[in-house]
DNA sequence: TAAGTATTGACCGTCGGTCGGTCAATGATA
DNA sequence: TATCATTGACCGACCGACGGTCAATACTTA
């Protein structure tokens, strides 16, 4: 019983990471409480003073990680001009798992991880949604896109694009399989949001 | 401790119907199997006589919901003419829980029931994907339709709207609420499929 | 030294699930 | 018809593991 204590700063994102760790390894069901204090050598206790149930954590986590992921994509868009554009650069991030710091985000087992999945789509959606919404207003007001309920089909758009990741992702090393998958994508968003009138056209590959 | 023998066909099902019951009215997570047994006043033995666990009672009653619902509805189909019409059928009653006999489909509350709804989309994803994908065939071969990745697209439209679904129709007792989100779906189906080149409009209302 | 707080770990109630065993119906045997 | 072995529906005390609590305790700071 040596006690340790610690700046609770450092102590707090101590116990995130590590339950971050597991809960991406075992999954959130199979990690437990004790597991997550065991590791780090503190008492029960301890993680109670930090966090007020299993729940929170997991939320915390998911905030903290899809926030990340969406602030760093927000910046890359600034320097990007033209909603074509945007928007391609978006669809690209969201659809191939690259150079993710955040693991959360490029896909979780899906069995015994209801509820992170469930926490995780949440979160994603409230983060990206206004953002996809804003570019199309944009490309509404250049002239390129052409859609009367940016809005709701955006959201309809979203969903469907993330069941369709977690369904085929884990697929993508094979590339010709990825590159079907990519195209059907792309030729979703180019008749969805009117382009296919020739204003503009998106491509998810580079071309050769 | 009276000790009651019952046809095992008739056991069994008591046992679904009342799982069915709990789970919809308090959620999966808060109905206990000893909630569920003490109901029945049968033993808990019993309940694990007939299904090896929680998790699998919760498939076996989505699986058959799910089941009920999709083959009354392949039966309707039988009856409808030409691809257009059949499309803008299942939309229908995809969007509107009109009769449900089945609650399970019309929705339930997220929070605190991850596992079920993961359950349901999954079931839900499984049945209805193919017909849809019949019927684009169909209307492809009619010449209505015009869509090049009709399987990939209508993955991501299925499980869209699903999500769509989830977000709005608890606010579908508002009218006018109800009208938009409707018309955001017949913009985006009219779209994807093609239809707007004039061939075919789906219109989700009954014209006045 | 007093107040406040970070830390401890024994303890709790509840849950899903197990298991040795009971008992009545069934059907073969003599 | 009387006997007995077999089956499987049913029972409920019991279990280990889990998330969560709380009074005691050690450390920091004013």
């Amino acid at each position: 019983m040596t006690r340790i204590v610690k700046d609770p700063v450092e102590r707090r994102s101590e116990i995130m990471n590590k339950a971050s760790e597991l809960f991406l390894s075992k999954g959130y069901d199979k990690t437990t409480v004790n597991s997550i204090v065991y590791e780090l050598e503190i008492a029960k206790g301890t993680f109670y003073h930090y966090f007020k149930s299993k729940e929170e954590i997991l939320c915390e986590i998911i905030e903290e990680s899809v926030e990340k992921y969406s602030d760093s994509i927000k910046k890359d868009l600034i320097a990007i001009s033209g909603a074509g554009n945007k928007m391609q650069f978006i669809l690209r991030k969201l659809l191939l798992p690259s150079d993710s710091s955040d693991q959360f985000i490029a896909g979780i087992e899906d069995d015994e991880n209801a509820k992170m999945h469930q926490v995780l789509e949440k979160k994603f959606y409230e983060k990206f949604h206004p953002i996809l919404v804003e570019i199309i207003n944009e490309g509404l007001k250049e002239g390129i896109f052409d859609i009367i309920h940016p809005v709701e089909i955006t959201e309809m758009l979203l969903m469907g694009v993330r069941s369709f990741m977690h369904i085929h992702i884990p697929r993508f090393n094979d590339l010709n399989y990825a590159k079907v998958k990519l195209s059907s994508v792309e030729e979703l968003f180019n008749r969805v949001l009117g382009s296919s009138s020739g204003k503009f056209t998106f491509k998810l590959f580079e071309q050769k």
